[in-house]
Formats: C-alpha cells, sequence, structure tokens
RNA sequence: GUGAGUGUAGCCCAGCCGGUCUAAGGCGCCAGGUUGUGGCCCUGGAGAGCGUGGGUUCAAAUCCCACCACUCACCCCA
C-alpha cells in the first residue's frame, strides 16, 4: 500500500469546512485593507531563494527540495512565499502601479524538515506583502491586518512580540557589537551557538538553551543601536501600534530565520505556547527587490500557517460553519421511477437546489436510511404508485410529514419550503 | 540531523510474562426485523492476520534486530 509521503496530509472532507472557513477569513480581511491576490508557481528557479532568503539560513543550507529538470534548470519547490511575490512583482512592472503595491496570496510551501505536530514538510500559508513604501504606518497597518484576521478567527490569547533589527547602515555596527561580545562568552557557549557565532551571529540570540539564554539576555540589544532613522522608524510603529490599540511585547531576541528582514520583524502566538507555537510572522525586507534587481523598494509581509492556525481553532473550540450539502434526497423504486427522479432531479438542480438521486436498486428503507445519514431536509420517494398517479411523496425528514405532491407543483413545493 | 515514545479492521481500541488468536469489543458500513419508509432498538454480515522485512522458537500480534510512519522534545519555523 502507498500512503502519503513523510510530512504530508490529505485534507479529508471532513476538514474541509476548516480550510474553507481560514481562507474566507482572510480574503476578508484582504478586501478590508485593499490587497488583491496573486497566485505564483510551485516552484522557482533555486536562485531565486538562495538569494533572497540566504546563503546561511537553515531554509537553504538544508531545507529546500531542489532537483534539476529534463531540461537541465536547478528547480527548487517553493520554501516561502515572499521572494516569489516579490519576483512577480518585479517581472510584471508593478513598479508602475501606485505604490504600495499590496498582494496577499494562499500558496503551499515545501520544506525538508523533520515533521511533528504543527510541522510539515509541505503546509499552507496564507500571507500578504505590501511593496513601495517605508512609511512606519504601513508597518503597523500590515501587523493591524494579521491581528484582526486572527481576531476574525476568533483566536484568543494571543500575544505579538516585535523587534527592528535594523537596516545595512547600522546593522553591521551592531553585529560587530553583539560578536564582540559573545567572543567574551564563547566558552559557555553550546556547540550550535559556536557555530552560530561565526555563520549567522544575529541568531545567537534565538537559542532556546538555558544557559545560553541567560548570555543572550544580556546582550546588546538590536534596538538600542538603531540608526537614527531605523530608530524613528521603530518609534513610529509602535505610536501607530498604540494609537491602533494593539497590544504588543518587544522581544530583542526575536530575529527571524530570513536574511532579508530589515528593521521591522513580529511574531504572533498563542499564549500557551507549545512546541511548534508560532501562527504568524514577518516583518520588513527593504532591501529585497533591489537584491532581486530592482529599484530600491521598501517593503513589509507577514505569513501565517494554516495547518497551525486550525490546530488552535480546534484546540481552543472554536466552532466553524459547516460546507453546504445537498437538502433533497431522491429515492426511487423501480426503472420508471428511476427515470422520474433522474428528471426531478435535473430540474431541482438547475433551480438550485443541491440533490442527492439515490443510485443502485436499494431498498426503500435503505434509501431513507441514507437519506438520513446523509442529513437531508426531504426525501422524495418515487415508487410505482407515485409514477402511475403522476406523484411523488414528500417527506421532510425532521418532522416526519410526508405529503403527495403532483410532479407539477412539486419544485415550488420544495422550493418553498424552508425544511427547518 | 539528535533523543524518547507509539504502530492491531475505515475510526477508537482489547489482547502483548509466546501456544484453542482460525485475533475480542465499540463506532461506522451492508442487510434483515413490513407487503414501499429513516433517525431508537434487535439480529446477522462484510472487514485486520496484528506498520514492513528479517530473526529466535516445535510455536510470535505477543521476544530480538532493521527499516518505515506518527507523536513529543531539540533544532527550525508557519
Amino acid at each position: 500500500m502507498y500512503q502519503a509521503p513523510r510530512g504530508t496530509i490529505d485534507i479529508l472532507p471532513d476538514e474541509q469546512n476548516y480550510w474553507r472557513y481560514v481562507e474566507q477569513k482572510a480574503a476578508g480581511v484582504c478586501r478590508l485593507y485593499g490587497y488583491q491576490r496573486i497566485d505564483t508557481p510551485a516552484f522557482e528557479e533555486t536562485g531565486l531563494f538562495t538569494r533572497s532568503v540566504g546563503q546561511g539560513t537553515d531554509i537553504v543550507e538544508k531545507e529546500m527540495y531542489t532537483f534539476k529538470d529534463k531540461g537541465d534548470n536547478l528547480i527548487t519547490l517553493r520554501p516561502e512565499g515572499t521572494a516569489p511575490v516579490c519576483r512577480a512583482y518585479l517581472e510584471h512592472g508593478m513598479s508602475n502601479l501606485p505604490q504600495p503595491v499590496k498582494l496577499f496570496y494562499f500558496a503551499d510551501i515545501f520544506r525538508y524538515e523533520r515533521p511533528q505536530a504543527g510541522r510539515l514538510r509541505q503546509h499552507h500559508q496564507f500571507g500578504c506583502e505590501a511593496i513601495g513604501e517605508s512609511d512606519p504606518s504601513l508597518d503597523a497597518e500590515v501587523i493591524d491586518m494579521a491581528w484582526r484576521f486572527f481576531a476574525s478567527l476568533g483566536l484568543r490569547n494571543l500575544s505579538l512580540v516585535l523587534n527592528s533589527i535594523g537596516c545595512r547602515q547600522c546593522r553591521p555596527d551592531y553585529i560587530r557589537t553583539l560578536k564582540d561580545y559573545y567572543v567574551k562568552h564563547a566558552p559557555e557557549l553550546c556547540p550550535d551557538c559556536s557555530t552560530r557565532l561565526e555563520r549567522n551571529t544575529l541568531r545567537l540570540l534565538d537559542c532556546k538553551k538555558p544557559s545560553c539564554q541567560k548570555i543572550a539576555d544580556a546582550a546588546p540589544r538590536s534596538a538600542d543601536h538603531l540608526c537614527p532613522d531605523c530608530a524613528a522608524h521603530f518609534a513610529g510603529l509602535q505610536k501607530y501600534l498604540q494609537t491602533l490599540a494593539i497590544p504588543y511585547a518587544i522581544n530583542h531576541r526575536l530575529v527571524r530565520g530570513l536574511d532579508y528582514y530589515t528593521r521591522t520583524v513580529f511574531e504572533i502566538q498563542p499564549e500557551d505556547a507549545g512546541g511548534q507555537s508560532t501562527i504568524g510572522g514577518g516583518g520588513r525586507y527593504d532591501d529585497l527587490i533591489e537584491e532581486l534587481g530592482g529599484r530600491p523598494t521598501p517593503a513589509i509581509g507577514f505569513a501565517t500557517g494554516i495547518e497551525r492556525i486550525i490546530l488552535n481553532l480546534k484546540k481552543q473550540s472554536i466552532a466553524v460553519p459547516p460546507l453546504p450539502i445537498p437538502r433533497v434526497y431522491i429515492a426511487c423504486l423501480g426503472e420508471a421511477a428511476r427515470e422520474a427522479g433522474i428528471r426531478l432531479g435535473a430540474d431541482l438542480r438547475k433551480a438550485g437546489t443541491g440533490v442527492i438521486v439515490a443510485a443502485g436498486s436499494r431498498s426503500l428503507k435503505a434509501q431513507l436510511r441514507q437519506a438520513n445519514s446523509l442529513a437531508a431536509q426531504f426525501a422524495v420517494i418515487l415508487g410505482e404508485e407515485e409514477v402511475r398517479a403522476g406523484t411523488a411523496a414528500v417527506r421532510n425528514m425532521a418532522t416526519s410529514e410526508q405529503q403527495a405532491v403532483s410532479l407539477g407543483e412539486l419544485l415550488s413545493v420544495i422550493l418553498n419550503e424552508q425544511g427547518d
């Protein structure tokens, strides 16, 4: 027997209402903020990701699904959503549109990771990007949008953590300062951190080991080493978040795993944080468009993990509306009745009503049993008697009331009945 | 990539100091209990040879090994 590849899941019919719910809420929020949908390919030229996400990152170093296709092109299944959107922005000359350009997407994301709950090799993200504006009010708006999205889903007890990691003017100085500090503590660092010291100094702050955390807590803070522009930007963002009454906590150890981030970085997570807790995160990437060959263009965005959102919807027992199902079940006894049933089903569907026409030749009892378990509101019973009389028995499944209706009236009777 | 736990029918699971296990039960599914009628109830039926592959043994779902998958933690992030 085959099974789904490791770290992938089938999203079965029973789960689909969660997915539709999340998508619908996301689209609703995007409409509120003027974001338009974009869909990009599931794979891109590998260089797009190594260039943007960064050579030293875990994603590029060990998590990408990369292969050569039959035309000898180096291809990578997208491990994140921002770079493809930026590529599309450039490729289609969106810098000629009114700025900022506001885009959202639903995308499947591929990373070769060790799977566990809330962490898959193929997962789905909803994300937004606002490209072409550096004003901190846009940062606040993007965070507000993410915040409103989670609120509209009904998720409670979320926390927003925030930081600014500076820009290419001030960050090198900061990293030098940070490195000097860490070099002094080198003997106390865990093995991972010892290698990070050279390879990716910023990520030292992110280490979860208690011993390293103590060092990180006392480390120089990026927010204290911002250049005047970045400091003003960060102050502006906080002011606007206060204007929007969005609660936040600054965590100077928050750095993100992708190299393209500048200035603002943020994450949103449930307060009862478990292992894979972050349900959304994002930040500014003011240099990325330029890095990809465009003119200097500031931008900010965020992404959310749909599987993790659904995990939390379930954890918080949030009721999600069911998907619509057919209201009418047509039971047929005999060949003449079947033909009548098929015709009736076609008419009802033409009128926009969902119908299940019983197939096969099971007993009436079995057909009604099925109507019941499919939660139909009405069963229409067609047998030889009815066909002969030119009628059908319409049974209200909730009340068990049953009446004979002439075939001519049947359509209007069913369409007018509320069911319950 | 590291460490630990788990793996029996579609689902939940009993059994696991080896031997009537030709593997139990519940849910679900199918059928019957009315000659054309559901949801409750009753009866019956189908459905696994015990994650996969080896090994130990007269004998393994039950012991050992490997692999695979899932879960949890690390790591990483959504």
